[in-house]
DNA sequence: AGAACACTTTGATACAGATCAAACGCGCGA
DNA sequence: TCGCGCGTTTGATCTGTATCAAAGTGTTCT
């Protein structure tokens, strides 16, 4: 059935999902056409393994559908998530022959790709793909750093907080928000990617799970799917400046 | 004497010391000449801050000469640094009002600046400053995921060597080698910003910067004169793969 | 239905690094 | 010269998270 859905979408940018927020969404349409004949989609499922680290990338894209990681590993298996990629979030760097990073499809993982070398001609003669690259770079930048300060200085506890808070905030702004004001989602990570991601091992996130659960700040069905009654309860417990800013 | 130093610089980007590293090191001269009619230099000592995190920020700019730091703090007081600037980086962000992070000179500062609003127009008439911005800030995202790595998954010892070896391959490849090999260099941070760095108190710092010592991984003289005796043995404290493409 | 498997929860214990506290060294101004 | 202050070192103790271990849940395959 991935077959079926890059079938459907196939080859029409006016109609892609990520349209308006990917690497093209600046582009005039003379610049689109330039893109649409030198794109392709990828698909990949849940599971596999779309780069791994210093291999060669002799491509670039953008997240369709679907969730995937950039993670690092040291010698001994130590793992650190460094990136969560969304649909119309980046995937390669133009001017560097091999990824720095294992990049793995978490759920199953639609790519409309750009082969490197014509993509970098582009990225010269195209001024608006150069600018929207820049500015979502410039996005990422800022996405690590904040990361950094969790990885540092926060708590267990306050780091699932800031987890859940970054998802939450991420689906708030798209979809589901419950007419009470709760927000609702789906965890598309494992309590190992949890723990990859934080920097913490995959029972610490567990109990914090549950602690969270068990002082009313989440609530869960299943495993994955999360409720938070009160944002700003969480944004608290994240040891965020609660400014609010997704409820203005 | 900061003035001096910013006389005898004035105006003349031909003699500047980070002519072809910085935002401007792709322009040609008729590019350097429209540059060079927006910008001024601005000094701080060392201690000042450059930026308070949530101001308004109406320039960016590079650093000229000395060493700055990004740093973000919770209400609690706990604070992580996300960026470390040297001479070449680049302050600030096209296209955003606020600083997101407290900027602070830590040693004395000279900056090139440019008035935001004229640089923004210039980012989108000359290609070759965007283009090398965008190289730059593609660098600045892959040193904050190693920098992710280390924080999250590091031991203090790692992490302490970690940074040693960040800072002694930076000045290994401007300046300061030993005829045996050694690589030498003072330490441009306090233990208290070396531990902001790393996610880590003062303490700790201190003691595995003792403990580094007392093993003969490095060498003290002072408390901020640093000798590396053997790099590759440092690196296998750091937990990198010691692939030493420094010394290639 | 039952077995096999992946993911998760929970418990007991160990340990790295934090915290609290004191003292050291050194440059600087009086 | 003294003494003050800042950065640093070192010591004693505490604690949050990792580690080791076992059992629970739900899903897929036979």
């Amino acid at each position: 059935m991935l077959k079926e859905q890059i079938k459907s979408l196939a080859h029409d940018c006016d109609g892609c999902p990520i349209r308006h927020r990917a690497v093209c969404a600046r582009c005039e349409s003379d610049e689109l056409e330039r893109l649409e004949e030198i794109k392709y989609y990828r698909s990949f499922e849940a599971g596999q393994t779309v780069i791994w680290s210093g291999d060669k990338m002799d491509f670039v894209g953008s997240v369709v559908s679907g969730i995937a990681t950039l993670t690092q590993t040291m010698e001994d298996g130590r793992t650190q998530m460094v990136g969560l990629l969304l649909p119309s979030d980046f995937v390669g760097r133009p001017g560097r022959e091999g990824s720095a990073y294992d990049v793995v499809a978490t759920t199953d993982l639609v790519m409309c790709c750009f082969r490197k070398k014509p993509f970098e001609e582009m990225m010269v003669s195209t001024p608006h793909v150069a600018q929207r690259l820049l500015e979502m770079t410039l996005d990422e930048l800022d996405a690590a750093r904040e990361w950094m300060l969790v990885l540092g200085r926060k708590t267990a506890r306050e780091k699932i907080a800031s987890l859940l808070s970054i998802i939450g905030r991420r689906d708030a702004s798209l979809n589901l928000r419950e007419a009470t004001g709760a927000v609702v989602f789906d965890l598309p990570l494992t309590r190992e990617a949890m723990a990859d991601y934080l920097g913490l091992t995959l029972e610490t996130v567990s109990r914090q799970m549950s602690a969270l659960k068990r002082d009313g700040v989440i609530a869960l069905e299943g495993k994955r799917h999360v409720t938070i009654p009160d944002f700003t309860r969480l944004m608290d417990e994240a040891g965020d400046d609660a400014d609010g800013g997704i409820f203005a």
